[in-house]
DNA sequence: TGGAGATCGTGAAACGTTTCATTCACGAGT
DNA sequence: ACTCGTGAATGAAACGTTTCACGATCTCCA
């Protein structure tokens, strides 16, 4: 096996504490002893077993954080944000991918507290799950991303999806679109749900009867393709909307593909609202307008919770932070 | 703290060493004192302690993963093949981002050396580091992903990019163009270089003359924005290219951003084939033609390589393993 | 000269598991 | 009645750190 810090000490004719202290409080010692370690260090190649040291500190300094996809752009950036802080207050952070599966999640929560994680920044599958329950339980502090937690047993990060919809009308509407499709996910999502409410309140601040403007059209799968086939369907025959309104980019990237086959000019013919603002929105052959989310300030944020609570267990009291989102606006909706 | 194995014993009236036996071995456990130390767990909420079990064990059953970058759908890919492999084995994952920076890759081979991971998967920033080389020395087997090592000192996966320049090369050949332009990373890059080795290839088998052929943009970065503004600057001019070959789809993407704003015809006026098949390659305005990688195949090949190498450290052989990249026609170069 | 600090180093305990040799209880076989 | 075997539970050792109360040595000044 390898060396351990007991072999150091011996090679370096010290005793094991005074090994440990360089490592740890090298202040404590003096140079030469110190120089001797070190070198018995580099030439055994010892490399400190954290189990142990672990063990013996009894808590880490290591956060988990489980994201639903990490292919998603989103969660992504998310996982930036969290890092940038956790690295910034000495934190490790270790990332989990549940794939949006109970299962997956619940293994890796699972795991984090075998590991003894300080906390946990988590996307969960469904809010108001007993093996996240337990876990708060016991006093691991946890934060909710991109979810509120509707009981405020914890702290949480999201975004204001219905400003997000109302971004999206208000947009529309000010370019004269009187006729707009909502490219939606399951209305089941709070997400796509909170996006139409906000787009049927821009449209009834306008002075406009939402029943007439908007007509929604809603898909399995927010990707690319379901949106394309939805799309073409409708723009086979001769739908009336001038405007299209997309739950995600993806979708909107399949909205503007229909179109490009269909022969419609963009923004033209067609104008067309993302969400997300991913990296390829602004690259698409039309770049995209888009609702950003200030997804890194998310992580940043949800990441600064949990320390917070984590370093005052006591003091502290649980928040719901709520980010506005911004609208960017491109040549797919003003050309 | 949490309780221990031992308040559980306590708890339930047998000693700590029934207990783990319940954990771990529950076929030595008798039926009645068994089920009193699971009522005893979870009234106490006992969760193990894993830095306990494995300073203990001595060994642990996880493996490192290193990428150069999450956001990219290659290596996200990889990681789900090696996920899935690890999974059936009964591995862990530890997934980390080095961001391709060296900093962070030596801190990540620290971290999971001290973890005492069995084995490591990764892209190096740049193969031959001392770090890297250090932690196989100390015995630690490790697989190089999408990168080989020239003195074949440990196994590596990786694709054959020469191949996959010739099969594009090939296919554009086939279509009848004359004139191709290789839109390029740096150069310094391997992959870049051996996809325009492969192109010049097939441009001399089919009796042509690579310099009369092939014009080469070599940018800075591999992405859709710098591929625009380089493309849209050779087609402001009249440039006699007639088909566009992009060392990926990032730059794919922004070449046919900067074909549709100049009003040029895909693939009429201008054909396009990318490299990678990103998820984005299907949906884009213009479907890409583009190189396939089997990148769950490679993640899958190099986890069982790893995993080959740690059950039998005595007899394993090194291998380098390449795959052959497919190319995936789309209307990119087929109108 | 001696005593008070300061500076370094020591050695043993403790962290929570797993393992393994040992003990215990009990029924079967002679 | 005695041993033998079997199945079940025990208890102590060990894993590699960190911590902390305690010595040892040295310096400085009364």
């Amino acid at each position: 096996m390898s060396p351990s810090i007991k072999d150091v000490a011996e090679r370096a004719g010290v005793s094991v504490g005074t090994v440990s202290n360089v490592l740890n409080h090298p202040e404590r010692v003096s140079d030469s002893t110190k120089e001797s370690v070190l070198t018995a260090i580099s030439a055994l190649g010892f490399v400190r077993n954290s189990s142990a040291a672990q063990l013996r500190a009894g808590t880490s300094r290591s956060i988990g954080l489980i994201v639903l996809d990490l292919a998603n752009p989103f969660f992504h950036d998310v996982a930036r944000g969290v890092e940038a802080v956790a690295d910034e207050l000495g934190y490790a952070v270790v990332l989990c991918n549940s794939d949006d599966q109970t299962e997956r999640e619940n293994r890796y929560l699972q795991v984090l507290e075998e590991q003894r994680v300080r906390g946990v920044l988590i996307t969960p599958v469904e809010v108001g799950s007993g093996r996240l329950d337990a876990l708060r339980k016991r006093g691991t502090p946890t934060v909710l991303v991109d979810r509120h937690d509707p009981r405020v047993n914890c702290c949480s990060v999201a975004v204001d999806d219905v400003g997000g919809g109302e971004l999206a009308g208000a947009h529309l509407l000010s370019l004269g679109h009187q006729r707009i499709r909502y490219f939606s996910g399951p209305l089941s999502l709070r997400q796509c749900a909170d996006r139409l409410t906000g787009l049927r309140k821009a449209v009834t601040e306008a002075g406009l009867d939402p029943e007439r403007v908007i007509e929604v059209s809603e898909e399995r799968a927010m990707n690319a393709r379901t949106a394309y086939s939805a799309a073409k369907k409708r723009f086979g025959g001769r739908d009336k909307a001038t405007a299209a309104f997309c739950a995600n980019d993806l979708m909107a990237l399949g909205v503007l593909r229909a179109a490009v086959s269909e022969g419609r000019q963009v923004p033209g013919e067609l104008a067309i609202v993302g969400y997300d603002d991913i990296e390829f929105a602004a690259d698409a052959a039309v770049p995209l307008t888009s609702i950003r989310q200030p997804t890194q300030h998310i992580g940043r944020a949800a990441a600064q919770l949990l320390v917070e609570e984590c370093d005052n267990p006591d003091t502290h009291a649980h928040q719901q932070v709520m980010f506005k989102p911004e609208l960017v606006i491109r040549e797919s909706t003003t050309g």
